[in-house]
DNA sequence: TTGGAAAGTCAACAAGGCTGACATAAACTG
DNA sequence: CAGTTTATGTCAGCCTTGTTGACTTTCCAA
């Protein structure tokens, strides 16, 4: 039978993988262009602001997480403080992103999204949502928990907790 | 029974998704932090000769489609000429890239990797294959199928076709 | 032979990374 | 209490990689 991008055979009801170097470029690529659309929505979105992709990046998980610290958020980010304050100093003056001192420990800065940065954020997740919902929907169920699967598998095992957050919250 | 990371039941034998905004949120992350992965190898091998991933993505494409015109990687990378000029300048400055007037039209120039540039594309692809071939073996075969689906169902239509190149020529 | 495509170049600019140095306030520690 | 560490912010300067605009050279094709 054809090979319709992955190389699989079953010898004898066992599941092989040929992991040629044909097969992981292709693999390479699929990111690659993917990511490209991935981004490319928002992408739009943000010129109309003058805004970029690390803005994005620390409203979505200003949003995500309400009141997470700025350390908190240079963890999962993984970029120096100064390009992160530039970033949350824009946000702050603009009215996006509230910073509230600490109450148990005052040197920290807790991140909170206004209403204006709740909308931002909205605009922004409603067209990458659109996306992965038109990608998901057209490939199938099974075919979402693998994307999940080794997407999980290539990240660093050090990143990898920062994605883990909230794993169980789900009804049974 | 539980949720385990896709919301995917079956009612009367049809598979149903419920894409909750928190499914597609984790999804949305999951790419976030797997491209990062992703990444991150030829990252620390590139600052060992002072290139950036664009140099990356030029040596990659080079070695994919030998002899591929300017034009052509302009068309695949998706960025202005004066900023791949810049990069493959550099590249055939420093002996890696062969850039040779075309045959047929004398205007185009066709772009091959020389033995040096051979050598660094092997570097920076073989730790990026180490990556994803430990992905899709930890993964197993199906995931790998649905990865590249939803990959490729999340790519923009008109960058598919780029992805698509050599798509057909296994035994069968 | 002339228009336009392909390629290259120069200049200027911006986003968003980085390092290094330094400041401040708060918390912790001996 | 004194000293140290932590969390944050800020200034200055640098690099990569993207952008736009203007211009030139080469050369194919009508």
């Amino acid at each position: 039978m054809a090979d319709r991008g992955t190389a699989n055979a079953r010898v004898g009801g066992e599941s092989l993988l040929f992991l040629t170097d044909e097969q992981l470029r292709r693999g390479i690529e699929a990111m690659f262009f993917a990511y490209r659309g991935f981004t490319a929505d928002p992408d739009r979105i943000l010129q109309n602001y003058a805004y970029g992709r690390a803005h994005h990046r620390a409203i979505h998980f200003i949003n995500r997480t309400p009141g997470t610290t700025v350390n908190n958020l240079l963890d999962i980010l993984g970029v120096t403080k100064q390009s992160l304050n530039r970033v949350l100093r824009a946000l702050v003056e603009d009215g996006l992103v509230e910073s509230r001192v600490g109450t148990r420990d005052k040197r920290e800065r807790h991140l909170f999204l206004t209403e204006a940065g709740t909308a931002l954020e909205r605009e922004l997740s409603d067209a990458q949502r659109n996306r992965m919902r038109a990608a998901y929907r057209a490939a199938g169920p099974e075919a979402v928990a693998g994307f999940r699967t080794v997407l999980e598998q290539m990240m660093d095992p050090e990143l990898r907790r920062h994605y883990q957050i909230k794993m169980e919250h789900h009804h049974e």
